[in-house]
DNA sequence: CGCTTCCTTGATTTATGTCAACGTGCGTGG
DNA sequence: CCACGCACGTTGACATAAATCAAGGAAGCG
């Protein structure tokens, strides 16, 4: 598992040990699951080692909103130990494996490692990042933008989460999930990606969509790569940290 | 100031010392001032005491997102030692006074007492939170319960900050403002509020809108009040907070 | 006073939702 | 093996929400 968790690139060597020590367990789920009900209470945040996963809300009419997707790397319910109960559910896209462990042990882990705590608050950072792109999405592109940033997010976090280039091209997404979680209809959703389709930026296939040409895609939606001098790494102790603690 | 943070009611008094320790200064801002560029730097965290302000994002077309408002006791900044550049900015909608702190020294104090380091992650969840909640009214809802929704949200929060009840009804945001933060155009956000108003749910002023029927508008956009245990308390040490960590 | 900002309203256009229908692939049970 | 249902993608016709364009009014402010 370590090899999992370094691989990422979210916790130096030295903190693996303390990690290690509040370790609960690996679990694994097949998709479809429903890893977590609305409303329900958090007794272990987790980070995902691999899958794909969704973080949602339902409304009366039966509808739901996808607040965002949950990828290799993120946490769910970091949180946790301080509220009684969420207000979203979690329902896994593919099959996906989990690390897990103790709210309450995380936290204090804060005090074990200043490293680790700053990697912690770097993972609760870049979740708040990924509810702002899509405020932006969802407030400020018409449909057929708002997909194509969404799929050029997604291919950057994977690509920041260390999964291979070709592999982060291929988005295990039905244009169900698109329309749900940028509050359009499957229907119109379906006209836009034939219209991505037509343009030559992206794939349609059995399982998912590609992306085939992210450049002309993020040129389309004015997305903003983030690029700082040393870019695109994951890694808390280099590139987009600016202070060390340690 | 000690007064003002506590009677927001997020600190407890033992870490008011250690919080007072790296509080380097108590700044004020006239309506309309740009506390903080896009793409800047951060090198202060605050602490809202006063005011009204919005978060946003500008486009290339000159349209602006407002990604949220900020409210007394909000932070803003809280990850600045995180990231080198923001990729937002910050602008007052009225006069407003800030408790700032080096972003660096904030970080630290998670390891001078387990008590505050949770009272600034809770805080850090609770921004995650109200952006969870604007994704939801951006994808799920139509224009007119986006607006009651993220009225009843703000008369919610101020409640929470220790806003005194007739001030919380009080919103000093222009029809401008809302159409920016909930991606309608003026024109639009104008009828929606006035069917809102034929309603009798608000009250259009020279300086803002009022809140007449809270309860009608949360009827109405079937807005959540997290009813916990002992709901309605911005108190980390009591209602929400599930673990303590003293 | 003349400027600006904000609110307001009407006419028209555009983007997107809804409804309905059909095709495909895929798994399941007979 | 086949038949069936089911989830997903696709397309067309139509309905509706919201944007845009245009114009004017009211309040604040130099």
């Amino acid at each position: 598992m370590q090899e999992r968790l370094t691989k990422i690139g979210i916790f130096g060597p030295g903190d693996l040990a303390i990690l290690e020590g509040i370790h609960r367990r690996t679990s694994t789920h097949p998709a479809g699951h429903l890893l977590q009900p609305e409303n329900g209470a958090i007794e272990n945040a987790r980070i995902m080692l691999s899958g794909w996963a969704v973080r949602f809300r339902s409304l009366a009419s039966g509808d739901r909103q996808i607040i965002n997707f949950v990828l290799p790397g993120d946490c769910i319910g970091l949180y946790g130990a301080l509220f009684e109960r969420t207000d979203f559910g979690v329902e896994l896209i593919t099959d996906a494996s989990f690390a897990e462990f103790p709210c309450a042990a995380l936290m204090s882990a804060f005090h074990q490692s200043a490293r680790l705590g700053a990697a912690l608050c770097w993972m609760a950072a870049q979740d708040e990042r990924m509810l702002e792109q899509q405020v932006f999405r969802l407030g400020a592109l018409n449909a057929t933008t708002r997909i194509a940033h969404l799929l050029v997010e997604l291919q950057h976090r994977l690509l920041t989460a260390g999964i291979k280039p070709v592999e982060a091209m291929s988005m295990p997404i039905t244009q169900k999930h698109i329309g749900e979680a940028l509050g359009l209809s499957h229907v119109h959703v379906n006209r836009c990606c034939r219209k991505l389709k037509k343009l030559g930026l992206i794939e349609i296939g059995a399982h998912g969509l590609t992306l085939l040409e992210p450049g002309e895609l993020r040129q389309l939606c004015d997305f903003e790569p983030k690029k700082g001098p040393s870019a695109d790494r994951a890694d808390p102790a280099h590139g987009d940290l600016a202070v060390n603690l340690g």
